[in-house]
DNA sequence: AAGTGAACCTGAAGGC
DNA sequence: TGCCTTCAGGTTCACT
């Protein structure tokens, strides 16, 4: 399920679980996800506290004391939720599964006071996986070596996505899901800029950049549009798909603010358009725009 | 070199 | 009801 927004909704939700908490112990219930767990993955954490989470593009970081960090990727399917002792007291981003037996990963947690909390990994799909290197090697960790600029961050800007735009001839849509590129976006938020920026997915990335190399009109619109859908789903604690209600309540319903996503056959809701939203498949995956306002 | 498609895996939903 | 097909928020690897 998680793009960047969702993954920095799980991260904000399980930071004052595990923050300045010990790991008291770690049960796989299955010796791999996508890829076999790290090699006495419980052995090297269980004892150590966790100084900070943090997140890189679409990757969770979990950093532990004496300088080791855990990484974590949630795939399509992924989820954590937290269980205390008392009760279950939050689902972070999970649609499906509630099903125990896609329970793989659990982190017994234990704060000063001899509280305890379990966080609890859950991925029918088991497209995610886990892993562990030095805190201080991160950079060079090889999922995160090549990863373009966060779209959060001051690093993205209309002339750096010139610079990157002008080589490439496929499509819009496909370049803007190259975590190469920029990291963190995914189909909905990718589905989503373009609409807010009026362009359609299916033309050129070099379309949108001069012979001179400079970001042509629309580029600046595209940036504008990432960052800000981007910081809105955030802010909404991200989307929740294919699920029923929240039971806690609180968490992702950004899912409501799609203009384009999953809207197949409904109007545009761009004001004075008249269009229609319509699905395409572009590289295997389906892409929702309106013909009418997106060029 | 770059771009597309298949593969990884399970479950939900729709068609007949 | 049951069976079959299609689809799903991601990434990587093997082909043109």
């Amino acid at each position: 399920m998680p793009e960047l927004p969702e993954v920095e909704t799980v991260r904000r939700g399980l930071a004052p679980f595990m923050e300045g908490r010990t790991i008291r112990k770690l049960t796989l219930n299955r010796p791999d996800l996508r890829f076999p767990l790290p090699k006495d993955f419980s052995a090297r954490i269980e004892g150590r506290k966790v100084v900070r989470m943090s997140r890189r593009a679409k990757y969770l970081v979990i950093m532990l004391e004496g300088e080791l960090s855990v990484i974590a990727h949630l795939g399509m399917s992924g989820s954590f939720r937290i269980e205390t002792m008392a009760e279950a007291v939050g689902d972070f981003h999970h649609p499906r599964s509630k099903d125990a037996a896609h329970d793989h990963v659990i982190f017994q947690m234990a704060d000063e006071q001899g509280g305890e909390a379990r966080i609890i990994y859950n991925d029918p799909r088991r497209f995610g996986f886990m892993d562990l290197a030095e805190t201080g090697a991160l950079d060079l960790y090889p999922s995160f070596s090549a990863l373009g600029p966060e779209p959060t961050g001051n690093s993205l800007s209309a002339d750096y996505l010139a610079e990157r735009f002008r080589s490439k001839k496929s499509p819009i849509k496909s370049v803007l899901l190259d975590q190469r590129v920029i990291a963190g976006l995914g189909n909905i938020y990718v589905c989503e800029a373009l609409h807010r920026s009026g362009i359609g997915p299916e033309r050129l990335a070099n379309s949108l950049v001069t012979p001179t190399g400079r970001a042509a009109r629309g580029l600046e619109d595209l940036t504008g549009a990432i960052r800000q859908v981007i910081a809105e789903a955030i802010e909404a604690g991200g989307s929740t798909l294919r699920d029923h209600i929240q039971t806690d309540g609180s968490l992702g319903y950004f899912q409501h603010r799609f203009r384009v996503y999953d809207r197949e056959g409904e109007a545009c809701v761009t004001p004075g358009c008249g269009g229609t939203v319509s699905r395409i498949v572009q590289s295997g995956r389906s892409t929702f725009h309106c013909p009418a306002c997106q060029k």
